[in-house]
DNA sequence: TTCTTACATGCCTTGACAAGTATATAGCCG
DNA sequence: CGGCTATATACTTGTCAAGGCATGTAAGAA
């Protein structure tokens, strides 16, 4: 773990990797097949996610398989937390207006 | 608006003046004052935030007051919902887990 | 108008990072 | 062992962003 989940995931890639990892476990030939990079490009992708504890490994003969570990991504929820609240009274406030306009 | 909120807030010094203002619109100045940076840096983050549509501006004599506009937030929000089952499904072995060791 | 305040913008340097190519490492198979 | 497969790491290059300093600009004050 070296930086921030909101850091790490700011990078497409590694957002499309975990979007990937959603439908479970995968090789990293796998991963390369769904994701226009080179191999090594892909494997630092993961070394990067993995230091920020938001996928594990487990080795399968020669290959690795890699998956979500989506505790990070808990942190980044708590973030935004005070925010939600924030939107939510933009939103009533859309609404109260829309009912002005149209009432009933 | 130009990228997304995620990479927007990767930034940890926009992430501070995003908190800064939760607690209601600031001048420049006033931000300055509470962020180790000079204000040309602040004016910098202030419009990466302002093209992502994360904040708003308006004009009083010479200054600029600054708010947080939430909207593209729930975008992220939108982002991490397919995760938030993940956690929660982790939080629930951990559970059931703990409920073994310690029944009742 | 001139000065001052509050902020934005331009330019420059520096550091970080992403991606590719080449290479190392480790496990399987014959 | 020798060769093949799957992945990781080293090295290099190009790009880009953050931050500082200097300067531009607009609005009040004198």
């Amino acid at each position: 773990m070296s930086a921030t989940a909101m850091e790490v995931l700011a990078e497409p890639s590694r957002r499309r990797i975990l979007d990937l990892l959603r439908g479970g476990e995968r090789s990293v030939g796998d991963l390369v097949g769904h994701m226009r990079l080179t191999q090594p490009a892909v494997s630092k992708h993961l070394r990067v996610l993995r230091d920020a504890g938001l996928v594990d490994v487990t080795a399968d003969a020669q290959r690795r398989l890699y998956r979500i570990r989506p505790e990070p991504l808990a942190e980044l929820d708590a973030w935004l937390e005070p925010y939600r609240k924030l939107w939510n009274e933009s939103l009533d406030r859309l609404e109260r207006h829309l009912d002005k306009r149209k009432p009933r």
